[in-house]
DNA sequence: TCTGGGGTCCTAGGACCC
DNA sequence: TCTGGGGTCCTAGGACCC
């Protein structure tokens, strides 16, 4: 078997300095300036600064000064990404993008196409450099989870390649802390147990991992150590959620506050559902209170949800049932269990229906931002059901 | 340092069913 | 009376990835 893992190098960023000539050379941080954000991606110049994705921005700024903050443009970026995994799509089979950035193919008995893997992954990267002006980082090897690790290893514009017989050699050489899969959390339960090599996970056996950790988690540090693929790249998604979520700042108290909110926010999903041609079964919303902590709450209603007003309505409900009053910085919607529609007139029911709430939703809400004294609310919603 | 937003998958307990 | 075992669905929380 012969897989690649292609993974484009600081891919919003690059895009940034392809419409931006400008930027080039400079430190850039894609992301917003705001309170309580994060760095995105960012160039290679401002990395060398320390910075790097997930990080406030307000230590990447610390560390960086000078850097120039760009806002990201994702309909931009997802322009672009279709360009480069079109032509990936079309060069090989087993085509699997993984994100807006990463994609694996199968290479597998290609060799009288384009010779040895070595040299196709070449004219890979020359034919999207060329027709994107983007340069990407190939990892090849025996398992897409080794290719995913190798396309890391050299990067920008590197190409890795790992052959079989050097698999545990490689996955030695990437490191425990740097496998796909071992976050934070478990790399510091790994290290608990004396464990701090793949090397150390390979000299135990299954069962006693099995006894250490759960099936689960044990399946996928014995494959992993051994560069065997774990299994989580075939994942055929059954279920498939749309959510959506801000922090604020300063914090957000009040109930009323947080409800026109969370009426915003069913507008949003219900026109994300309505464009993928989705119906959910389960609503959920997320709190994050000002010292972090954590709630969820959910319900999986037993009537269809086709509506904006139908999804804020459970919202609405399961808000009054967490909320404990304190400052909110986080707030979030989840539409879960999504499915395909049933039948064209239950979308058609569906369309007509919310296009119309829309508007008078959206008259409602015009009215609450204009004059914050008075709360009006939408009459159906006052309804305890139809 | 003070922690985004959009996702997926796993765990664990309780309800319910056979 | 002294409380099986497996499967599935639901909820809440957590870990992880890009």
């Amino acid at each position: 078997m012969v897989f690649f893992h292609i993974d484009l190098d600081a891919f919003f960023a690059s895009v940034e300095i392809l419409d931006h000539p400008e930027y080039k050379g400079k430190p850039l941080i894609i992301g917003s300036r705001s309170e309580r954000s994060v760095v995105s991606t960012c160039s290679y110049e401002a990395r060398k600064y320390g910075v790097h994705s997930a990080m406030p921005m307000s230590t990447a700024l610390r560390l960086c000064p000078n850097a120039l903050v760009v806002e990201p443009r994702m309909r931009r970026y997802s322009e672009k990404s279709h360009e480069v995994m079109s032509i990936i799509r079309d060069f090989a089979p087993g085509f699997l993008q993984v994100s807006v950035d990463e994609a694996f193919l199968d290479l597998s008995n290609m060799e009288n196409i384009y010779g040895l893997p070595g040299k196709a992954a070449r004219i890979l990267k020359q034919k999207i450099k060329e027709e994107t002006a983007l340069s990407v980082s190939i990892g090849v090897a025996s398992s897409r989870f080794v290719a995913k690790l190798a396309s890391d290893y050299h990067k920008p514009d590197g190409l890795t390649i790992v052959p079989p017989s050097r698999n545990e050699e490689f996955v030695d050489k990437v490191g425990l802390r740097k496998l796909w899969g071992i976050g934070e959390k478990t790399y510091e339960r790994l290290l608990k147990k004396g464990i701090t090599s793949t090397k150390d996970i390979r000299a135990i056996s299954y069962e006693r991992l099995e006894s250490m950790f759960g099936s689960s988690l044990a399946d996928y540090l014995y494959n992993a150590s051994r560069g065997i693929d774990p299994g989580i790249y075939q994942g055929e998604a059954k279920s498939h959620s749309i959510s959506t979520e801000n922090t604020y700042y300063p914090d957000v108290y009040g109930i009323d506050t947080l409800s026109s909110l969370l009426l915003e926010m069913s507008q949003e999903l219900s026109l994300r559902a309505l464009k993928e041609k989705v119906i959910p079964r389960t609503i959920g919303i997320k709190i994050r209170y000002g010292d972090f902590s954590t709630f969820n709450a959910q319900t999986t209603p037993d009537e269809a949800i086709y509506s904006s007003s139908d999804i804020f309505k459970h919202a609405e409900a399961l808000l009054k049932k967490v909320y404990n009053n304190q400052g909110v910085r986080l707030l979030g919607l989840t539409l879960a269990q999504v499915y395909e529609g049933e039948n064209v007139e239950q979308m058609e029911l569906f369309r007509e229906k919310s296009e119309k709430e829309r508007l008078i939703e959206k008259a409602i809400l015009d009215i609450n931002t204009k004059n914050k004294d008075i709360k009006i609310v939408k009459a159906g919603t006052m309804k305890k059901k139809e």
